[in-house]
DNA sequence: TTTAGGG
DNA sequence: CCCTAAA
């Protein structure tokens, strides 16, 4: 080892032979694999739990405010079994600390707007422009017997609503602030009203509403023994991807409600409910184990979300026949089905008031005198997602997971889809008007789905090549279901799909990754200890929204086998740091070290990319602060780069013409 | 697989 | 970020 004075007192001149090298850094990363921590619960297989994403759009750029936080609750009843363990367990994305920004519901005061029961709001309702005038305020709403949907009292503004009335085990979920909903059995919210939009045959969804509970601390068998992945996204689209509302407010603490900031913005919330089953967890399960030992969660985790198709998502719809929509609206109303009594029953229980919350909801559509076609998506399911993690690995490294699979999904696979009347409407150019959208009385035709992205569209499926895809057939039954209720921003008649930019809001993960890198259970647990109560809270009112939900997930069942483009993250100024100081030691031209030194935890960050991002710092260094974008880039450490640089650079020279000579030497 | 570069 | 040629 030399010691360079030059330039940088620690720098590390002695580059080991790359042969040495690479074996004693296989070596550690062995060692380091093998040396995980073990988590005190199993996660065994999967990731069984709910997805929940609230607060700010994980696609903000601004993702650093987020943390993902796991749940886990124990249930004593059926401790007894081997499945207890796998049950309860919640992922939720949530907003650091006080940054969540939030309200739980962002309903109109206007009369005109209609909201179902634990219905979400999307943009314009938070938008300054619509909301001018207006203000989100907690009242309280009711949902009774066989009414889910709005009614003259869910007019008013609430934060809060109940959802049936008598049951002995009544769930009261703070939703926020003082709001609660307290549900019962499933007949609770049950209708009859609109038994005619059920007609499809069941899916495996409506199977799973015998088994799969309503998570909540009265109920002693929360998830059944399925595997359920229940998430919540709200997605943000936003001119500056700046912050935004109408996130449901997990947290009564957080009063404060942030209105967006602009108009036009165009958010929604996607939802996602109880998806597990029991055939689907049993066939997938062996795609959770890992092939090697070594290969463990570092390497999975690692290859996770894009190329290595370690994630997936799909619809867990068994798409029988008769497509269905059923993924999607039944999901929430599992959880309502308290009675496990009968397969059918339950699921015409849970089917009766979805078509309920939904047909009411889409009546909450109006047309404003503006010409303005308002509605209100109350959610929007994400496609079911798979996370293969090794059940050595860490709560950490779980929520990087998770996190990552959720970004991944929403950040770069995804696009609108709209369906109106039973059919897509593929033209963008198309006016709401033209399309016939713009009629009060055609509004619950209208539905939106979120669909792959074309151009990755196929995705790994299950192991054995077990396909996931749903059928674009389905989509159309969907659409009656799938009132999609939201304000709809100016932006809207433009084309749906922009909806979701491609840039997605750099879902930045180095938050969850520095988090977990400095060890310290810090700021996205404390977020999270907070949140855990009121996230469990939320749970029902996921549900709720599902039961509202109307978006239907599909997939195009084939595409060219495209390899997904991974999706940007920017790097944090604290990984800026990291890698600079790095190379500052190491030099350039050592990535793998590099990464194994700064970046070993980050999974998603290669040599390559970190190669790259080193590429980017010298140029950004050599710009102007004005030609400069995205976040900006302390002067001091890009002075750092242009001298590291430069030192390596000579550095480099200075080997070749030693090397030169040498072999001259020889000549 | 890692580097090094171009795209 | 991706893709590749080289090593």
């Amino acid at each position: 080892m030399v010691r360079l004075d030059y330039g940088f007192n620690g720098y590390q001149v002695p580059p080991i032979p790359r042969a040495t090298r690479s074996a004693r850094g296989r070596g550690n990363i062995r060692k380091k694999s093998d040396s995980n921590e073990m988590c005190a619960f199993d996660l065994l297989t999967t990731v069984a739990g709910k997805l929940l994403l609230e607060g700010k759009s994980t696609l903000n750029s601004s993702g650093k405010d987020r943390s993902v936080v796991v749940k886990y609750t124990a249930d004593p009843v059926k401790e007894d079994e081997d499945t207890s363990l796998k049950e309860n367990k919640g992922f939720f994305i949530s907003p650091i600390v006080s940054e969540a920004p939030v309200v739980n519901h962002c309903l109109s005061k206007s009369t005109d707007t209609l909201s179902g029961p634990a219905s979400v709001i999307t943009s314009s309702d938070c938008s300054e422009k619509l909301s001018s005038g207006e203000r989100f305020v907690n009242g309280e709403s009711k949902v009774e017997n066989g009414n889910c949907s709005t009614k003259a009292e869910q007019e008013a503004d609430f934060s809060s609503c109940t959802l049936g009335a008598d049951s002995k085990k009544q769930m009261k979920i703070d939703l926020s602030n003082d709001a609660k909903i307290s549900t019962n059995k499933r007949d609770a919210i049950c209708s009859s009203e609109f038994p005619d939009l059920w007609d499809r045959k069941p899916s495996m969804l409506v199977a799973l509403d015998n088994t799969v509970k309503l998570s909540l601390s009265t109920d002693p068998d929360p998830f059944g023994s399925f595997p359920v992945i229940r998430n919540d996204v709200q997605l943000a689209n936003k001119d500056d991807d700046e912050k935004s509302c109408g996130s449901i407010q997990p947290s009564p603490r957080n009063k404060a409600f942030r209105p967006a900031p602009r108009v036009g913005d165009w958010r929604m919330r996607m939802l996602r409910d109880d998806e597990g089953h029991v055939n689907v967890d049993s066939e997938t399960r062996h795609v959770y184990q890992n092939r090697k030992n070594g290969y463990t969660a570092e390497r999975s985790q690692r290859d996770f979300p894009i190329k290595k198709r370690k994630l997936y998502y799909c619809n867990s719809f068994s798409n029988s026949d008769g497509g269905s929509s059923d993924g999607i609206s039944s999901s929430p109303t599992k959880d309502l089905n308290r009675d496990t009594s009968g397969y059918s029953l339950a699921s015409s229980g849970a089917r009766a008031a979805a078509a309920t919350s939904i047909s009411k909801g889409a009546r909450a559509s109006f047309r404003s005198s503006d010409s303005h076609v308002k509605l209100k998506i109350k959610s929007f399911r994400v496609p079911e997602l798979f996370v293969e993690i090794p059940e050595n690995s860490t709560i950490g490294s779980l929520k990087r997971t998770v996190m990552e699979a959720v970004t991944a999904i929403l950040g770069s696979s995804l696009h609108i889809g709209v369906v109106f009347q039973g059919k897509k409407v593929r033209d963008d150019s198309k006016t709401l008007f033209q399309a016939g959208i713009s009629h009060d009385d055609k509004l619950d035709a209208l539905g939106f789905t979120l669909e792959p992205n074309p151009s990755r569209a196929s995705q790994p499926l299950g192991p054995e090549g077990r396909s996931c895809v749903l059928p674009c057939e389905t989509c159309q039954p969907l659409t009656r279901c799938s009132p999609a209720p939201a304000v709809i921003p100016n932006g809207i008649q433009r084309g749906t799909y922009n909806v979701f930019p491609d840039h997605h809001p750099g879902t930045n993960l180095s938050n969850f990754i520095e988090s977990d890198h400095d060890s310290a259970p810090s700021s996205p647990d404390a977020s999270l200890e907070r949140n855990t109560a009121d996230s469990r809270a939320l749970v029902p009112v996921a549900a709720m929204d599902a039961v509202a939900l109307a978006v239907v997930p599909m997939r195009k069942p084939k595409r060219s086998e495209t390899a997904q483009r991974r999706i940007r993250r920017p790097f944090s100024v604290s990984e800026v740091e990291a890698l600079v100081q790095a190379v500052e030691k190491l030099g350039t031209g050592r990535w793998r070290d590099v990464k194994m030194r700064a970046f070993d935890i980050a999974k998603h960050r290669t040599c390559v990319d970190l190669k790259d991002k080193w590429k980017t710092l010298v140029h950004t260094a050599r710009i102007s602060p004005q030609q400069r974008r995205g976040e900006p880039v302390p002067q001091e450490l890009l002075d750092r780069v242009l001298i590291a640089h430069a030192y390596w650079s000579q550095q480099q020279a200075r080997q070749q013409m030693k090397h030169q000579s040498e072999t001259r030497l020889l000549l």
